[in-house]
DNA sequence: CTGCACATTCACGTCAACGGCAGGGTGGAG
DNA sequence: CTCCACCCTGCCGTTGACGTGAATGTGCAG
């Protein structure tokens, strides 16, 4: 049987998952352990049931740790970040299924409202940060002018 | 100059770990395990033996809490930056104890560059998550066009 | 064909960050 | 005084996020 999903757009040859795994700065034990917890599906596999990746799957992969490495989100927040992207894509899947207009606007219009909900989760986030930021600053500021207080430098 | 800031009524009183707990939104078992793991000074003690906090214990709790939800830095991470802190202290020791202006410009210049350490340690996670949110954005920006495109919406 | 490196699925081990007891002490209300 | 709520110190349990074999299969090099 020949394949039915055309995935392969971009002519990329299929990774193992140590090569995905390298790719992606992670380790195949974690990539195998994404999948258990369902943030994966296997791509697809070989004769001899090998896991093999595409670059969408790099993609998700790189995702993934980027908000578990840079974030701090826990693998179960970036479940539901990456349900919203599967969401998006069924949306995607109704918007050629549907010619009309009014459906077509209501899925776009959820589509954005999707990616207005994560701009809000990461900024939620920065705010936090920038606060502490700020905090610091304060700080930092509140120190410096106790150095002119001092004198001009030593010769 | 004991330019300090009014405080609550309560700042006086010392608090017991539950009060503490509630106060900064943490679990009492949280707070003995953040003791356990040097996060924490040997708080004051009790005739009873009663561990007992201070606003100074309820602002590093705050600290420390801000780090892990917020932030999403791991326990370790939060060491390090308090160190940073603890070092800023024994510098104000040093402070009081030296007359010599090199000196003290010398701590103080050291206490300003740990601050701005801080800052980039955070600023640096704050980037990060703003190009999650820059891609996010680019993507949501090249959606919304196409519900213009559908045409003005139905009455 | 024989290695050899890499793959597979269990299954158990580990470390962080707590939760939740047991067994015993403390301290203010009644 | 008792009662009861809270505190203490162990110490074991749990969950998340993997690490680390063990037993077995796969695929290509020589």
């Amino acid at each position: 049987m020949t394949s039915t999903h055309q995935r392969q757009a971009t002519a990329d040859r299929l990774l193992h998952i140590h090569e995905a795994a390298a790719e992606t700065g992670l380790t195949p034990r974690s990539v195998r352990y994404y999948e258990e917890v369902g943030l994966l599906r296997p791509a697809a596999r070989s004769e001899g049931d090998y896991r093999l990746y595409d670059e969408t799957d790099l993609e998700r992969l790189r995702f993934i740790k980027g908000l578990r490495d840079d974030a701090g989100f826990s693998l179960a927040e970036i479940t539901q970040l990456l349900e919203a992207e599967a969401a998006r894509e069924r949306g995607h899947a109704a918007l050629q299924a549907t010619t009309d207009p009014a459906e077509r606007r209501r899925i776009l219009c959820e589509r954005v409202a999707s990616f207005e909900r994560q701009i809000e989760t990461l900024e939620r986030k920065i705010g936090r940060l920038q606060t502490m930021v700020d905090e610091t600053r304060v700080r930092r500021d509140r120190t410096a002018p106790r150095i002119d207080e001092i004198g001009p430098s030593e010769p």
